[in-house]
DNA sequence: GTCTATAGCATGATAGAC
DNA sequence: GTCTATCATGCTATAGAC
């Protein structure tokens, strides 16, 4: 069924092959492990290949950030109709705590590309990233608390600004002690906290 | 006044200015640039000096977490006396906020260096650190909460490991982002809906 | 247009000179 | 006890073969 992996094959085969074996070694052994030969070397193709498709390094890791961040959108709206505000952010939080989890290599991966971006200063797919980030969670707070007849008493701006960054903060918690009830404690209080931040219109 | 650099001299010395080094090329260059000879070029002494004081780079590193992150004590006691829950809280989280961006390339090098130090399963330091950290916030906690007659709603032990996560998000955030006025307004919020998890005695 | 062989350099580490 | 000369390896990148 499959095609040969080797032999000649049409540069942008070869780049997909190298993208996909990026990750993997990425998520294996870290950015200081993501060289050229191994990245060549897992995907099953001569180390020569690499400049020739993607001509250095950086234009793979390039790449690669634009790969993996464009459309990982998030799960913020794990939340159902008929929940209060309070419950549907702590819903919200836990399923995004939950995608870390049950992946945490990716996640790892993640934030080793993003650091390696923007060293390379190209900040712009993450940045732009991180404001759709913030954007969707905005829609979300203003949905919430206008079904549950409440107003927040801050810019809706600053409590998702604060959301994004609190929920990162608990999840690389999470990430370096893996201490799961602790991570779940957190995700309880700060709905809670954060809800504390709204009142009856 | 000072004694020459060169020349023989004790080994602690050497190791002393070995890690002085290793400081400052982490700071300028990364991890990625902190390389045996990138710190024996900084330091002024030849290179062989590295493996002789320190044996391998990664003793290098387990020593350099070891004097970096000992003794850190963080600066959550900036609140006054006369100060409310929420004024201190606010006050105590403006001045974390406010060391890492009077330096942050101290910051940024101490992230990287407990990354480090967490893949070569030097773990130890590291998390007795972070423990160091929670119970400091945990006694804060206490003494401000009862200061203004309230009692918190919840395990204070909950809510200092939030504090803590929540605080190291908005933090990272202004790192990733540079933007004073979100990081002000996350700060602002964070202590008034942490506060809200407390009720008059 | 696709790939191979090789260059050129930086790295961490060591054997042994002083 | 302190330091120097050298090693073996792994890295990115390129010139040119097919």
């Amino acid at each position: 069924m499959n095609v040969p992996a080797s032999g000649h094959r049409p540069v942008d085969e070869r780049r997909a092959q190298l993208l996909d074996a990026a990750l993997a070694v990425l998520r294996e052994h870290g950015l200081a492990g993501l060289t050229t030969r191994a990245v060549t070397t897992r995907a099953g193709v001569p180390h020569g290949i690499f400049h020739y498709a993607f001509g250095s390094k950086a234009a793979l890791v390039r790449a690669l950030v634009e790969r993996e961040l464009t459309g990982a959108t998030a799960a913020w709206d794990a939340a159902v109709a008929t929940d209060d505000l309070e419950t549907a952010l702590r819903r919200a939080l836990r399923a995004q705590l939950d995608i870390v989890r049950a992946d945490p290599a990716h996640q790892a991966a993640m934030y080793e590309l993003i650091r390696a971006a923007r060293d390379d200063s190209d900040v712009s797919t993450v940045a732009w990233e991180r404001r759709q980030y913030l954007a969707e969670i905005e829609r979300q707070l203003g949905g919430w608390s206008q079904r549950g007849g409440v107003t927040w008493t801050a810019p809706v701006e600053h409590v998702a600004a604060l959301v994004l960054s609190a929920a990162d903060g608990v999840i690389q918690a999470w990430v370096a002690d893996h201490d799961d009830e602790r991570a779940d404690a957190s995700v309880d209080l700060l709905a809670r906290a954060i809800a504390s931040l709204a009142r009856p219109a």
